[in-house]
DNA sequence: TCTGGGGTCCTAGGACCC
DNA sequence: TCTGGGGTCCTAGGACCC
């Protein structure tokens, strides 16, 4: 195969690598038994946290989808195996695929634990893109018994798209003069960026396919969506610049955990020990981030679904589980109309590095220590002119409310500097 | 057996400043 | 004499994704 027609001389090649149902295909890795049977990934009903996170392909075919509550997948296929996530299996496969890739390229962007992107645009030496995505596949395949799909583009919307088009163990490239057969016969709600309320905004406007978008008019959209509208138009045909950055794994923005409650409560005392439990656990994730926050937000989610986000911007940086918990009560308690909670969250926002943070501080001390140095200055200078240290107090004993003439003298040089 | 938990980005209004 | 327009910060909510 002659590789240099492979690599654009203007342009890029972008990977789009997604696992396959990728929860349950690590629990059949690591207990091969459950291979080839219906398998989906679930909480506890129980405790109201039944739904269906992933699932395997076996179980898809009967009808079994992401969100659905377990009571439903059940009925749908009553054969199904339900297991609770085990998310530090997850994780460790997660990073073990990522290394497989980085094996590749430096230029790798984890979006999310079991997918990424790749810019392979100067690989050309380890052979051409559908070579280099077949070595990936076959690697993650034998050595983590894991499958994925690469979807292989000059962009990373066209490669996420491309990567949904063959699963599971699909590699599909999409070509920009492929776009008219492959990407805009598909329907509007398939567009990545696409959820059910742009969908159906879209669809009141006659837009039924990634085609029809591609082709209507701009103005109107942006009128209607915004600038998504542009932005969403620009990617049906095919325009995407936004480039493959290894570093936005490392760029926490928030840090934030939630949890529904077994049952609805008004209770004040288990509602303060679960705000203080969901703040232990953010400390411990900000202290493996090593960051600082300088916003809370409280996220209360009622009896009737409704949620409220309430949050607070500090007067300074905190990193501390006590910090956050009393934060949180204080939005807890402007806030709670005593209506039954469904759900409580703590979030901590507006991070900054902790030695980012410590800088700055020792940046202020040193002005802080800079000033201080002027004073002792002027307080030299002033001792020399008055052959005394006027911050000493001068007081005559039997008058002690009356300022002396020197002490006057004194404050007027003082205030002029 | 009604709908989890982790995020990002955008919008919009009000306060405040110039 | 009675009120412009731009910019930034803060807060809350919503859309979307996995």
């Amino acid at each position: 195969m002659i590789v240099s027609k492979w690599y654009p001389k203007n342009g890029r090649v972008i990977f789009h690598v997604d696992m396959n149902s990728f929860y349950a295909s690590v629990e059949m890795a690591f207990d091969p038994s459950l291979k080839g049977k219906p398998l989906a990934i679930a909480g506890n009903p129980e405790e109201r946290r039944g739904i269906v996170v992933t699932s395997s392909y076996e179980a898809r075919k009967y009808g079994v989808k992401t969100t659905m509550p377990v009571g439903e997948a059940k009925r749908l296929c009553p054969d199904l195996l339900v297991m609770r996530p085990n998310f530090e299996r997850y994780r460790t496969a997660s990073k073990e695929m990522f290394k497989i890739l980085s094996d590749v390229t430096d230029l790798v962007q984890p979006v999310s634990i079991d997918e990424g992107y790749m810019d392979i645009t100067g690989c050309a030496e380890q052979g051409s893109p559908p070579e280099i995505a077949e070595t990936i596949q076959k690697r993650i395949y034998e050595e983590l018994d894991l499958p994925c799909s690469i979807g292989i583009a000059p962009n990373k919307f066209l490669a996420k798209m491309a990567s949904d088009m063959k699963k599971p163990m699909g590699i599909t490239i999409l070509r920009k003069r492929e776009l008219p057969q492959k990407l805009w016969p598909l329907p509007i709600e398939d567009m990545y960026g696409v959820g059910a309320k742009t969908a159906e905004k879209l669809r009141k406007l006659n837009i039924e396919t990634i085609g029809d978008l591609a082709e209507y008019a701009a103005s109107d959209l942006k009128r209607i969506l915004g600038i998504n509208g542009e932005r969403l138009q620009n990617r049906a045909n095919g325009i995407d610049q936004r480039p493959v950055d290894p570093e936005a794994v490392h760029e926490f923005k928030s840090i934030g955990t939630s949890t529904t409650l077994p049952h609805d409560t008004t209770d004040e005392t288990e509602i303060r020990s679960v705000l203080r439990r969901l703040s232990k656990k953010v400390e411990a994730r900000m202290k493996n981030k090593r960051v600082l926050a300088k916003n809370v937000q409280l996220m209360i989610r009622y009896h009737d679904r409704k949620t409220v986000t309430r949050s607070r911007q500090l007067p300074e940086f905190i990193h501390t589980a006590d910090e956050l918990f009393n934060y949180a009560i204080i939005l807890f308690d402007e806030h709670w109309n005593q209506v039954p909670i469904r759900l409580l969250g703590v979030t901590a926002q507006d991070l900054a590095e902790k030695s980012e943070v410590t800088q700055q501080l020792d940046l202020f001390h040193y002005e802080e220590h800079a000033e201080k140095e002027k004073l002792y200055d002027v307080v030299s200078q002033l001792t020399d002119k008055y052959g005394t240290n006027p911050f000493i107090k001068l007081q005559n004993p039997s008058q002690p409310n009356v300022t002396t003439s020197f002490q006057k003298d004194f404050l007027d040089d003082f205030k002029k500097d």
